[in-house]
DNA sequence: GATGCGATTCAC
DNA sequence: TGAATCGCATCA
């Protein structure tokens, strides 16, 4: 495989971008790279979660969620368990035109496959993180980065020089409120979703 | 495609 | 104390 796009290199993400809006912020992240841990991916899927008037975001029924959103700045992960056995990472959007959270979903594994492999106990790299509890597994991101801020690292990076992502839109899946709203972005003609679009 | 798994938060 | 929950792996 070819090697590209090192830890370090491409436009450091800081915390203003995530102060617009989480559709915004969902959308420009298809196709930005995530390095923690010595392991790196390219984000393929996104959910975005607002605030206000979606019943779907934990801020709607969850006081401790919306104590989150106030005590933490643009760029927070706000990691949560899902089902009792999966940690979701979402990083906080606020201070803008309005306040919520993007799901990482999926991504494309770049570096560090060894230990994505370790961790997971599968081989194929279309399987690695191509779920948003596989690749917190992958990455070994746990309830320990819940509340860490990820644009003070060197974490979060635009990729420059490469083709613009095409970005396609569809409804959000997994959820039982609000599933019209198309608020889920992948990579188009990515092998490395959750589920097809 | 159906089913078992099982932590955390919040409401009752 | 109980209900609900923003998946995944393992079956068939």
């Amino acid at each position: 495989m070819k090697e590209r796009n090192p830890p370090g290199s491409g436009l450091r993400i800081r915390g203003e971008f995530f102060r617009s809006d989480p559709v915004t912020c969902a959308r420009g992240l298809i196709g930005a790279e995530i390095h923690w841990k010595g392991c790196g991916g390219v984000i393929v899927e996104t959910e975005a979660y607002s605030v206000r008037d979606d019943p779907a975001c934990h801020t709607f029924s969850r006081p401790s969620s919306r104590a989150f959103v106030a005590g933490h700045p643009p760029g927070t992960a706000y990691v949560y368990l899902n089902y009792g056995v999966h940690w979701l990472l979402n990083f906080l959007v606020k201070g803008g035109e309005e306040d919520g959270f993007v799901l990482i979903r999926a991504l494309e594994p770049t570096r560090g496959l060894a230990a994505m492999r370790r961790r997971r106990g599968v081989e194929a790299r279309k399987k690695l993180c191509s779920g948003p509890g596989k690749l917190t597994q992958a990455f070994g991101i746990d309830r320990a980065q819940h509340g860490y801020d990820f644009t003070k690292g060197d974490s979060l990076r635009l990729v420059l020089g490469g083709a613009i992502p095409r970005v396609a839109t569809g409804p959000r899946i997994g959820i039982s409120k609000a599933v019209d709203l198309p608020w889920r972005f992948v990579l188009a003609g990515s092998d490395c979703l959750s589920a097809p679009l």
